[in-house]
RNA sequence: CGGGAUAUAGCGUAGUCCGGUUAUCGCGCCUGCUUUGGGAGCAGGAGGUCGCAAGUUCGAAUCUUGCUAUCCCGACCA
């Protein structure tokens, strides 16, 4: 069972942080909050890189990289861009140490930068600085760049994978020669970001756009996925943004098109995090630890023998070396646990934490009999198979696995999923149940203003091809002509 | 930066109100034997500046003051 969603938000992180520190995937740093992401978090996180990074070069990206450092006046050249993260920047200020006259380490006030330098907390401003050297004619478009890096945001208070000081993400920044051009990658970006979520990490989202309210600083339109955690409160997965001309404006970015006119380029920019790590656990996990989807999980099968004598050890190994090889030929990460010094009752509950997908239990009776026997992590059920097509029947197993848990959290959803028509409905929704609250709402920031501030809720997100229904604004009660998704946020 | 709480072994904790021998217990760790189909049992063992500093006292983990750090709740946010 998941853990019931309706228990104090306290317990909940306490659940959180319990399953992410017993699956070994990250601890906080003695580094004010940073996080260290420890080898499982990060097999994880690398699975999804690798997804993504393919996924992005079959829709014709390439990488490079930019500098972490960025100079204050760039960040000051896009007014709301600046506005929207001056908050929380890490600012460098000096480029020396030494030791003062009591011999203590200190900075050096002789070794001021002229001009401050920003650690970056996205990289629109440096690589627009960049691109304007780039770009001169229309043959210079499109760009299509990504950038796997670590972004610094000040944050207030951090949360492992969640909201941490330093993360590591990707960043696209395209270049483009029109709008229309340009709207359509955020777009087809946008796509990519909800097939990766909803193949591989089994998370289903609603996509859509932004409310003026919740749209990246600097961006003209900002396009979302958003999924429901189990707690009832909805997370940001992943954003892609329509920039418009702004960053060309403000970093002079102009190219001559065929007519010979000199323009301002259009531009996008989208990005995921390791934020999706946490999006995975608040997901799919239970109360005996983390649940991965197959397609992301570092490990897919463990392997635990049950033996008494050296020989009965021996007679499963030479057993296990066949299973091994007929999966790994099917692209199947596998290990064979046979570490003697823990036992295998322990090893059952040390792979359930870390949520490997698929367990295999080999003894001596499972030998006499041509079996084994199969624990699967999502259901935790167990059943015998045969040796004979144990291959196939694991890698179709592994394929109902991905699809049961997306199913589950598809209907986990759509369960948590209401429509308020009355204020009071609205509240007691938010308050007593979570989820996604389908309401209407009259279009203007300051209604959106309010309500969050009354109910700490708002807009996640207006979706794709929402069904339009006259009605009246929730708060305000003027007239609106479709719903959009509030919900308590991440 | 506001409000609340906490700080005792690698981790989790008792003891603090009401000061008093050698600081409690569990997990983990080390050694040995027995075990191994759901976090083993028994025996033995190692591990502590009780967050830091000052004060009160014959005597401080315990009382007082100051400092520091961490966590939770707000504000901020992917």
């Amino acid at each position: 069972m998941a853990k019931d969603f309706t228990t104090k938000e306290e317990d909940y992180s306490k659940w959180y942080n319990d399953i992410v520190k017993k699956a070994d995937m990250a601890e906080n740093s003695a580094v004010r909050g940073c996080m260290v992401i420890k080898p499982y978090g990060y097999a994880i996180w690398e699975n999804m890189r690798d997804t993504l990074d393919k996924m992005f070069k079959e829709t014709g990206h390439v990488n490079a990289y930019f500098p972490i450092f960025i100079p204050k006046s760039f960040f000051c050249r896009e007014a709301d861009h600046v506005e929207g993260f001056a908050k929380e920047c890490a600012v460098i200020t000096h480029y020396r140490l030494k030791n003062d006259s009591n011999g203590e380490l200190i900075v050096d006030p002789e070794a001021k930068l002229e001009e401050e330098l920003i650690v970056r907390p996205t990289s629109e401003t440096i690589i627009w600085d960049t691109y304007k050297n780039w770009i001169q004619s229309y043959r210079d478009l499109p760009i299509l760049v990504n950038q796997w890096a670590n972004v610094v945001r000040w944050e207030m208070r951090t949360r492992l994978f969640l909201r941490t000081a330093e993360f590591l993400w990707q960043e696209g920044h395209t270049a483009h020669a029109s709008r229309e051009e340009a709207v359509v990658e955020a777009e087809k970006m946008l796509d990519v970001y909800a097939e990766f979520a909803e193949k591989f990490m089994a998370m289903p989202v609603l996509k859509g756009i932004k409310s003026p309210n919740e749209r990246f600083a600097g961006a003209e339109e900002t396009y979302c996925i958003e999924a429901l955690m189990q707690d009832g409160k909805a997370l940001q997965a992943g954003t892609s943004h329509f920039l418009g001309q702004n960053f060309a404006k403000a970093f002079d970015v102009k190219f001559l098109n065929k007519e010979n006119i000199l323009d301002y380029v259009w531009a996008t920019s989208w990005g995921v995090s390791t934020r999706l790590i946490g999006a995975l656990i608040m997901s799919h996990s239970d109360n005996n630890g983390l649940v991965l989807p197959p397609k992301l999980a570092p490990l897919q099968v463990v392997i635990i023998p049950i033996y008494k004598t050296e020989e009965q050890l021996q007679a499963i190994k030479e057993k296990v070396e066949e299973i091994r090889k007929t999966l790994v030929a099917k692209n199947i990460s596998i290990k064979f646990d046979d570490d003697d010094s823990k036992r295998s009752g322990w090893k059952f509950n040390e792979y359930e934490l870390k949520g490997v997908p698929v367990r295999i239990a080999i003894g001596p009776r499972d030998l006499e009999n041509n079996q084994v026997e199969i624990a699967r992590r999502d259901t935790l059920e167990k059943h015998t198979a045969s040796f004979d097509g144990l291959t196939e029947h694991i890698e179709a197993l592994l394929e109902n696995i991905q699809q049961n848990i997306f199913n589950k959290a598809l209907k986990f959803r759509e369960e948590n999923t209401y429509h308020a028509d009355s204020w009071d409905e609205f509240v007691d929704i938010l308050d007593n149940k979570g989820g996604f609250v389908m309401a209407h709402w009259d279009g203007t920031s300051e209604t959106e203003e309010i309500i969050k501030e009354k109910t700490k809720a708002t807009i996640r997100v207006i979706p794709f091809g929402n069904e339009k229904e006259a009605g009246k604004c929730i708060f305000t009660g003027k007239p609106s002509s479709q719903r959009v998704v509030f919900a308590r946020a991440y």
